[in-house]
DNA sequence: TAGGCCATCTGGTCCT
DNA sequence: AGGACCAGATGGCCTA
């Protein structure tokens, strides 16, 4: 690969003549110091400038390609999560933010109503119900669907939030900018939500 | 036209 | 040394 540029002036910092990056600004563009000069007249100097350009040329080309191929894998797993999770009745795509926030909304609904599952299972003689109380006192939709996914906090561990980012606090116009297919999309996974 | 989303590039940092 | 990961910058595309 570094033959393509064997021909390159060897003592040449113009290769990359408009080159605004910290190699063209490093000390090794600078006037050589009396010391240096004589090392580079040497013979058998291990590198000069221009390959040394090239070389880290070549090195930023490929993390670039790797950096590409890791994003797109990256996106590949999106994809996948996406393709687990309920489908929207608009099929509009999920953004990346959207897919990640009701991926966390879904497995919390998911264990929760395996959680009520097993606690009435164990109440012997009495028909099962799947949905909590909490999940049937579900707000309707367009109402606060953070107060709502709080209320059902009381006996697990459920999402500090349900649109907004983790950690927020879970006041109505922390998630309003969130699309309201996907809130609709999360709560129509629960059987009885609306 | 502004704002949101996305892909890509880039340099820095950490790890093997 | 080289790869993985990350965050910031940038520009393109789309939509309200």
């Amino acid at each position: 690969m570094d033959s393509l540029y064997s021909d390159i002036d060897s003592n040449s910092c113009d290769f990359f003549p408009h080159s605004e990056d910290e190699e063209s600004r490093s000390p090794r563009c600078a006037s050589p110091q009396p010391e240096q000069q004589k090392k580079q007249r040497r013979r058998g100097r291990a590198r000069s400038d221009a390959t040394v350009q090239v070389v880290k040329k070549n090195r930023r080309l490929k993390a670039n390609d790797r950096e590409r191929n890791r994003m797109h894998n990256l996106n590949d797993a999106l994809d996948a999560l996406r393709g687990v999770l309920p489908a929207f009745p608009d099929e509009t795509k999920l953004t990346k933010i959207e897919t990640l926030r009701f991926a966390h909304n879904y497995i919390w609904a998911l264990s929760e109503t395996i959680r009520i599952a097993d606690l009435q299972a164990g109440k012997a003689g009495e028909p099962p119900v799947l949905l909590s109380p909490c999940l049937a006192e579900a707000p309707s939709p367009g109402s606060d669907a953070c107060s709502w996914s709080s209320s059902g906090s009381s006996s697990s561990s459920s999402p500090a939030y349900c649109a907004s980012s983790p950690g927020s606090p879970a006041a109505p116009e922390d998630y309003s900018y969130l699309r309201q297919d996907a809130l609709y999309g999360f709560r129509s996974f629960v059987p009885g939500i609306y």
